[in-house]
DNA sequence: TCTGGGGTCCTAGGACCC
DNA sequence: TCTGGGGTCCTAGGACCC
């Protein structure tokens, strides 16, 4: 039996957690994307005000503020660290877990007796050392984990658990899941099979094989045989290591000067680099795109991007530094309002295999000697880029909007609650 | 005025190989 | 009626997830 565990609203319970000054426990509460752009999380009052994930912060703030309620910028370093919290008291109750994202993981509970006891004991422990909510769903599949999950949340709100642990318990939930709330159905498959007559979860378990095989591919059979409670989703245990880093973002403003650009891009291009250094990858190529403003109707549009590949693989702040700039000097052109620049990388391949170039002139021992004493600084300094290559410049341009952000309440002493006795 | 930033997997079609 | 057959690699695009 496998249990999926899921924090509730997780960015809007971690501002709660800590921002209780503003009384934010019975307010509605939103958290905003980067650049304070739209809506990422949102608490239970806010769901109730209409509110939808993805709405724009600027059409939501009047119906907000008619209902005292909050907006909060993401927060990471603090969601971060609330989120390794939470894992760490997942992990004592089974070897054998695969955190699937920042706010859930799947623990394999098999041969354990008693889940339900088990499933309500993960959800106090968590609330009472870490002071989050979550709530647990167990069954024979992971598909059906993800719906029992959801079936807690939704009908069983103050135990937050449910355990499908019988033929009964499984049909009934499917029953009353609707196929466009099934993990691994979106938008485009759910009109599909609203369109083909299937409604719930309960219907698209008993349709032929080679029909789903032919209209949604491998991936809607292993769905369908999760949903029959035969596991056809891997438990993926360690973190594998990423086959692409992507560094990209929105500029808080719009930028039209190409030494601004290099200068954004130049920061986003060491921050790959350091990920790849991270999980001792070099990438054998890199892309880099420019962008406008799809909104702005206004605006001229330009969109480009391009490859470059490196003569050999690198992870190298120095050696990508030089390819990005390169990349963007023939992208960029004047005249025109910029909103994203980004940074691709493909074809990973270990730091330890990397083929060298027989006419290369670089000095590899060297230059990773420096890389390694450039991460051990920012280490030092929890992760803030305080080395800096000169095209970097201050990093003071096309920085986030983040005008509502709270403080970093565990990971920064300056930052830490006081309290007054 | 203001609309995110990461990822994954799969398929189809074309180029190319022996 | 028939025109070889079986591969691999690459790219673009589409679907999904949080």
């Amino acid at each position: 039996m496998i249990a999926l565990v899921d924090c509730n609203n997780f960015y809007v319970s971690c501002e709660r957690l800590f921002n209780f000054n503003m009384d934010v426990l019975h307010r509605p509460v939103v958290v905003l994307s980067n650049n304070d752009g739209c809506v990422v999380a949102r608490s239970e009052e806010a769901k109730a005000l209409g509110i939808v994930m993805g709405d724009p912060a600027f059409k939501i703030e009047k119906i907000l503020t008619e209902h005292n309620g909050v907006m909060f910028s993401s927060n990471y370093t603090l969601y971060g660290s609330l989120s390794n919290r939470v894992m760490r008291v997942l992990s004592r109750y089974s070897p054998d877990m695969e955190v699937y994202s920042i706010d859930e993981a799947f623990l394999d509970l098999s041969g354990m007796k008693d889940l339900p006891a088990i499933a309500a004991g993960i959800r106090k422990n968590i609330f009472d050392e870490v002071g989050l909510p979550v709530s647990v769903g167990v069954a024979p599949t992971k598909t059906l984990a993800k719906m029992a999950n959801r079936f807690a949340k939704k009908h069983h709100r103050r135990a937050g658990v449910w355990v499908l642990d019988s033929e009964e318990k499984i049909r009934d939930v499917m029953a009353v899941t609707a196929v466009e709330d099934i993990w691994g159905i979106g938008a485009q498959y759910a009109a599909k099979l609203r369109q083909k007559g299937f409604q719930t979860a309960l219907d698209l378990s008993k349709a032929p094989d080679d029909w789903v095989r032919k209209e949604f591919t491998v991936v809607g059979l292993r769905l369908v045989h999760e949903l029959r409670g035969i596991p056809s989703i891997p438990f993926q245990e360690e973190a594998s290591p990423k086959k692409g880093i992507c560094v990209a973002r929105s500029f808080g403003q719009l930028l039209t000067e190409k030494n601004d650009i290099r200068e954004v891009l130049a920061n986003y291009t060491a921050i790959c680099a350091q990920r790849l250094r991270k999980q001792q990858s070099c990438t054998a190529a890199i892309q880099v795109f420019l962008s406008t403003n799809y909104f702005r109707n206004q605006d001229k549009q330009y969109h480009k991007s391009i490859t470059m590949r490196l003569p050999t693989p690198s992870n190298s702040t120095p050696t990508l530094l030089q390819h990005a700039m390169d990349a963007l000097d023939r992208i960029f052109r004047p005249g025109y309002n910029y909103k994203k620049v980004g940074i691709l990388t493909f074809d990973l391949v270990p730091e330890t295999s990397v083929q060298q170039n027989l006419f290369s002139e670089e000095d590899k021992t060297r230059e990773s000697k420096l890389m390694k004493a450039l991460d051990g600084i920012h280490q030092h300094f929890h992760g803030k880029q305080v080395v800096k290559f000169a095209v970097q410049g201050k990093g003071s341009k096309g920085q986030l909007k983040q005008e509502k952000l709270s403080k970093r309440f565990t990971t920064r002493l300056l930052e830490i609650l006081r309290a007054k006795i």
